[in-house]
DNA sequence: TCATGCTCGCGTCAAGGATG
DNA sequence: CATCCTTGACGCGAGCATGA
């Protein structure tokens, strides 16, 4: 499923309690009473008479399974729900009051929904199924769909060869050493020295910034590797993730030896690239989490829906059960 | 084989929320 | 209020399927 319907789901839903406020029918009692029944499953306990008041005052009583009424599958947040809700009651009240405060729960309605993590995390809180995303955890593992397990693999001493023939090797301490392949051998050996080389703490630097033994400062994200280097006049070089992390390469930067870049420029030009390093891991890391966040979604709907067919089938079940004995 | 359409992932920008 | 984080939107390229 793409997200596009994700979200076409969650405003049909809104549209939907909308009416529900609006016009309650003896019929969409029953509804809402199938649509309670199902998320009212997991709580286990023995059946229940739910009493059911309609909207000329009549009280129906409902035996059975339903329960307590709980939040629906794809929730859109708690919010809106409430918002809706209320502006859907206020109808009939003051109209003068409502121009104004209707210009105010409209635009909260419109407002940015919570991300990703945090949906997750309300949805976690309403059912056990769902699991929480932790804060910096890798979340691959936490989805009921089950995932297979990562393996850290930690390499020795990382030796690359670039398409031109140049060999780059990332020392334990962090540093990039670059060596010409000459046609005698390994020659003229470059160590870039990081700033921040010792790094005992992965994750807690994200951009290192290293200068060449030519004087060149080149950005290099704690968790990457060079892996290739190309020569000319512009020379770029192309980061890989480290081996800890399943993140797709791409191409971070490159650097100019032709053309220095003094003082202010230099500044402005290095917070902008730490920007778009940033943002692009960002943009990653939330593509991860909405993928998860989907994923979990269709889980959750796939298992709320055959709860609910067990439930129908059960009501049908209990229907005969009445009806042959009141026979 | 080639053109075309579709899907997917990526990088970037911009807007708005969160935080200190 | 400044800064950082999060995410929707956009454009782009790669990979794949399909039909001419």
């Amino acid at each position: 499923m793409r997200m596009e319907s994700v979200e076409v789901q969650q405003g049909a839903e809104a549209a939907v309690t909308e009416t529900e406020t609006q016009h309650i029918t003896q019929a969409q009692i029953a509804t809402l009473a199938q649509m309670t029944m199902t998320s009212g499953l997991t709580s286990g306990t023995g059946p229940t008479v739910t009493l059911v008041q309609l909207p000329n005052g009549q009280t129906v009583q409902v035996h059975g399974v339903i329960q307590v009424a709980q939040p629906s599958v794809i929730q859109s947040p708690q919010i809106q729900t409430v918002q809706i809700s209320t502006i859907a009651e206020s109808e009939d009240s003051q109209e003068s009051v409502d121009s104004v405060t209707d210009s105010q729960k409209r635009r909260e309605i419109l407002s940015r929904r919570p991300s990703y993590r945090k949906i997750l995390n309300d949805l976690s809180s309403d059912a056990p199924a769902v699991p929480r995303i932790e804060e910096e955890k890798a979340e691959e593992d936490s989805c009921v769909a089950a995932t297979p397990s990562i393996t850290t693999v930690t390499m020795p001493t990382p030796i690359y060869q670039t398409s031109s023939g140049q060999y780059i090797a990332i020392t334990q301490g962090g540093a990039i050493q670059l060596a010409n392949n000459g046609t005698d051998g390994v020659q003229g050996i470059q160590t870039l020295t990081m700033s921040n080389a010792s790094a005992a703490q992965q994750g807690a630097t994200i951009l290192q910034y290293a200068q060449t033994s030519d004087g060149q400062q080149i950005l290099v994200p704690s968790n990457q590797v060079v892996v290739q280097a190309a020569s000319g006049d512009m020379q770029a070089y192309q980061f890989r993730t480290a081996p800890t992390s399943t993140i797709a390469p791409g191409v971070v930067m490159a650097s100019s030896p032709t053309l220095p870049i003094q003082g202010a420029t230099v500044e402005v030009t290095r917070k902008r690239v730490v920007r778009l390093m940033k943002n692009r891991e960002a943009a990653r890391e939330c593509r991860r989490k909405k993928k998860e966040y989907v994923k979990c979604v269709e889980n959750r709907v796939a298992i709320l829906e055959n709860q609910n067919k067990t439930l129908i089938e059960e009501l049908k079940a209990l229907k005969d059960l009445y009806c042959h004995k009141s026979e």
